[in-house]
DNA sequence: TTTT
DNA sequence: TTTT
């Protein structure tokens, strides 16, 4: 693998909802997350504190014997705060009316937990009492050519929504 | 302007047209490029030899004093290398049927020129003889609120929509 | 400030020991900190865990508005994670011999504290009984022309030089 | 190889002189550049321009499959502008007097030539005529264990050592 | 000297 | 020592 052109992207941010891994059948992982990063200013004109949080799709996947696509998916959690080092990637899809849409990826080449316990503090609600918990449905499809099994580790169903209702993607 | 979180991105790329700059009554100057990057592998199967490009949506803006909107305007042209630092932005719009779209940008905070003579060799076509030249249209809103007056540096109109044809944005 | 070039620095890592600032007479700040990062792998021949420490040597300075050095020298902290963008670079003093001597340092330009409280929990010893503390004596010259006034937040007698004799800077 | 922390640099600049290789028994290569990076700004008191000009000492070491310590020596040369992603490291070494000196390099991981024809105008002098050149004698210890055979591309015997003297590491 |  |  060789290239032209330097695509780095470095994130330093919190999960804002526990992450979606996906297994392959030849035992591969794809998680996706999605990472917030926040700046916040002072305006000149009022002297307010604004803050502006931006919201970036990661997408770990194995890579060789880097086992990044399921080490995100066991130690993410809502909350997690992560470095991750990555490059930009835009994939086509159709959406249901049949129109081009693209939607624009962070690839994650390198991910490290920066929460001193490995986990978030935000997630929580494990073993949340189920409901009628239904895992499929990704609002996105998902470029990989095999077809996955979805195995989210923790979304009751009452919160599964909120992601896809407040992050534009 | 503080932040939590860090959201960088770092760029060397060729620009696939000639960027388009508009200006704001307060002289301020926006450009937007489109900045590909690619790498090349040898796939492992076939033994082939595969290339993959990725297209950058960039953004330029002035910065204070540092007028990185027109001096991108100015100095790019298609073809140019150019190295690029900035930040992840994705903004939401509404496509003609009225429904929310959203488009992924390098918001550019710093620009370098890698081509020794300050522009590509791929661009030419200066003073090009107008005929019906239409600097409207972009495909996508822009953002910026202030009415901003399109002053493309040569855009002949017959490559003017190369760009939307085989870029996805 | 333009620049032909690129000269970017980017670390996570701990601070080995509390900082240390000095005041100058137009109460700018200077604070200087020694960061590990580190590696770990396994070893191929032997299937040994190993582990390589790298220490670097950071100089925060203010930088306008931005009161980096100051910043800084308060909430950092012995053991304090921290995420640092900066650039490089080699400053020229003379040992006590009269020979040449080179250090590199990262000059920081950004700073953001990773621990959840904003401050490592290694350092304490605030309000330790003093006892014949000496403020001065920098191992090495300092770069800047005017006089500074040296005031470590928690730097007891007994180990305000093991970093200059253990530091390989 | 995991790790905890990040270091990283990243660099785009020009090389001072052609780089030196040294080729190990096993056929591994190591290749040494200094690479220099500039900025430039206005003096605010005085309105002169300003330039300041860092050396960084860059070293290439093949890994694995990615031959760069051999593509570096072979493709570089002075005056080559090239892009490097790599991390610091600082070794020890003991100077003539047998005291300890440090040099910090930055290890480069990854290395993107910027000159649209692979390589500098200034190096030149292929073919030069020999004289006794001896490809011995580095000034400085070099980390790899194995015995090392130096053979530069293109160093005539006059000037082998210039780089040593002039370059503060 | 840090950290896990 | 480079480069513009």
């Amino acid at each position: 693998m060789a290239s032209r052109g330097v695509n780095k992207v470095i994130l330093i941010g919190n999960l804002g909802n526990d992450p979606e891994t996906r297994f392959f059948p030849d035992g591969g992982a794809v998680t996706n997350a999605s990472i917030a990063t926040s700046e916040t200013w002072r305006d000149k004109q009022t002297g307010e504190q604004k803050e502006r949080t931006e919201w970036h799709r990661v997408v770990f996947r194995d890579r060789g014997n880097y086992r990044l696509g399921q080490i995100a998916g066991e130690y993410l959690k809502k909350g997690s705060k992560v470095f991750v080092e990555g490059s930009l990637q835009t994939r086509k899809w159709t959406d249901q009316s049949g129109q081009d849409r693209y939607t624009t990826e962070v690839v994650a080449s390198e991910m490290q937990m920066l929460d001193s316990r490995g986990a978030g503090q935000g997630g929580g609600d494990f073993g949340g009492g189920g409901g009628s918990y239904n895992p499929s449905a990704p609002a996105q499809p998902q470029g990989g050519s095999a077809p996955a099994q979805s195995t989210p580790k923790a979304a009751p169903a009452q919160d599964f929504n909120d992601f896809d209702d407040d992050i534009p993607f």
